[in-house]
DNA sequence: GTCTGGCACTCGCAGTGGTTGAGTGCCAGG
DNA sequence: CCTGGCACTCAACCACTGCGAGTGCCAGAC
């Protein structure tokens, strides 16, 4: 096990690193940071620490960097989440709180993220399948063609056509509006299917073909993984990455045009507190050079959708998770209101 | 006036930039293009071309390089577009024909665009204020509180809440939805304010200021800009931009997260024909090293929005206009189909 | 007039070599 | 176990140089 004294030079070396860009060596480790042992001592602790593999040299003479461990247990065990100011907090809510619909919701929340930690925002549209039903609509456009239009408890619209195996008249139309709603209305996705299993036995026979497609295009609606949509921005902040740039910074805008792997990656994080990955804990090559801070978001208590940042691995992780979290805690607030 | 050869050389001399990325002498100039003619004389036309402000040096002994002005004059006079391939056009109808709604229309333009240009696409969603309305919603939250709902011939949906000054009940709102749909159902929007005019006459005066509430609301989204969505596809691209990287792309990058930006640049180009603003033509200042290349696409025969690529100055013109025509014109089918 | 070959000139670029200094590893002594 | 000292390494920086692509200009040919 590494000492407590050590762990301080790792951390010591994480800080200076992020802020400085640069490798970090043993005597300006011990001016910058009171450690209270000479630059010799430090030197014994970095080889211990680099034998370990929390640090390495990008070549010999040259200070240290931290390693991807090295950021793991950084981020583990030596450092907390950065708690946002007050002024902070009220210039979150004061502007996520201007917002109209959930698409500007969201837009603002990636332009927010992409301020606050200087880095790519990315902000998954809030997920159908755990929230809940504020009410189905279902229109008539032509005798055999209905249109069902869905609107969730986040405001969230969905519509879809449907097409009647058998003409459907105005007042089925009604009904089946009537009936459906009361039966679905406030309550959540998941519990939909079973409460509306019987809904076609109400029907004349004539009219259940018709009832049985529009629950199934319904039901289809409520799990179409087409809800998985996502906003990114902030890619301007790439532009901070390093020297090293077009190598590192191309892979990684192609990983950002691919929603799938941004979803997956997303999807990955646990749905409760601040998830950070890595470097290489990123399954994606592209984003081998990235962080990954995430975190989930919802109206109520649970998570209904996921947020978060890309950055380069040198990153400000207190900060970060910090800004992180607040934003996904009021986002959360607005939806619940609205 | 240029002579007929000087032209010639000053294409030469974009067509090669172009493909080499290189200043181009004069020696290479006519071992590369039957010019007829000795390098010497050649630097003679340069020197011209040089004075008229068609090429710029670099630096002294270098080749030259195509200003602005060269590209303008090479794009208006010494090049068509050039036409897509027979297999080429194949796949763009494959790749658009898939689609399933129009999110994934303008999703697979914008993804078709990029790949085909290798450069940075933008398209426009179809705009709200040239289309049809196909049906208008009115669904009651609460007592006094409805959501509207607008689907439009293109598919689109957008929907509103609506607070009303006094409670209005459930038939009302089932009388002014059914008047609302029989009178602006397969309307153009811009016809819609004076078809609904005096619909609030036909109701209870303690209903009228519902009514009007609704109505405004339904004609602020008809005109709203907020409809001036647009998507963004392969600034993985911008990595090929040149050698002098991180300058260059970074105000790219940040102009093309300004939507408004965008939707202005767009909406300068001309309705009919492919529009090529270069260099410091266009307004915006981070995008004076770019050129952008649009044109309007639409279901009927008239331009419902725009779409186009941005690129560095340094493209390759009639191939980038070609696709973005091509594109353009195929986009326009499948909306009229769909 | 127009084109051409020749020639002197310019200047960025790549390669060379020397210097500097931050940083290291190791060791002997407190 | 910590510390100061010491020799060593090596990227970065700088000045210098030679090379060559490219130019402008001019005198002569067609």
């Amino acid at each position: 096990m590494l000492s407590e004294r050590r762990l301080q030079v790792l951390r010591a070396i994480v800080q200076d690193y992020v802020g400085t860009e640069e490798p970090v060596g043993s005597k300006a480790l011990t001016e910058r940071h009171a450690l209270g042992v000479s630059p010799a001592t430090v030197r014994n602790d970095m080889a211990a620490l680099e034998e370990e593999g929390f640090i390495a040299q990008p070549h010999t003479s040259a200070g240290r960097i931290p390693t991807d461990k090295g950021y793991r247990l950084f981020v583990d065990k030596l450092a907390g989440v950065k708690p946002m100011t007050g002024p902070e907090r009220r210039a979150i809510q004061n502007f996520l709180e201007g917002a109209v619909d959930l698409d500007d919701v969201v837009a603002r929340t990636v332009r927010l993220l992409a301020q606050l930690t200087r880095q790519v925002a990315v902000v998954q549209y809030p997920s159908l399948t755990r929230s809940t039903v504020r009410h189905v609509e279902l229109l008539s456009l032509a005798p055999a063609r209905l249109m069902l239009v869905l609107i969730t408890d986040t405001g969230r619209v969905e519509q879809r056509m449907v097409d009647c195996p058998a003409p459907f008249g105005e007042t089925a139309v009604a009904d089946l509006r009537a009936r459906l709603n009361s039966r679905v209305a406030g309550r959540r996705f998941t519990d939909v299917p079973t409460l509306v299993e019987d809904l076609p036995d109400a029907f004349e026979a004539e009219d259940r073909g018709t009832v049985s497609t529009v629950l199934s295009t319904l039901l289809e609606t409520l799990v179409e993984e087409n809800e998985e949509r996502l906003m990114i921005g902030g890619t301007a902040n790439l532009t901070r990455f390093g020297h090293d740039f077009p190598l590192t910074i191309r892979p990684v805008l192609e990983a950002l045009e691919e929603q799938v792997v941004l979803l997956k990656l997303l999807g990955e994080a646990k749905d409760a507190g601040v998830t950070v990955r890595i470097g290489h804990e990123n399954a994606h090559e592209g984003l081998n050079s990235t962080s990954v801070v995430s975190v989930g978001y919802g109206s109520g208590g649970e998570a209904v959708a996921k947020l978060g940042v890309v950055g380069p691995t040198r990153m400000d992780y207190p900060g970060t998770m910090g800004a992180v979290r607040a934003v996904a805690r009021y986002v959360g607030q607005i939806l619940a209101e609205s």
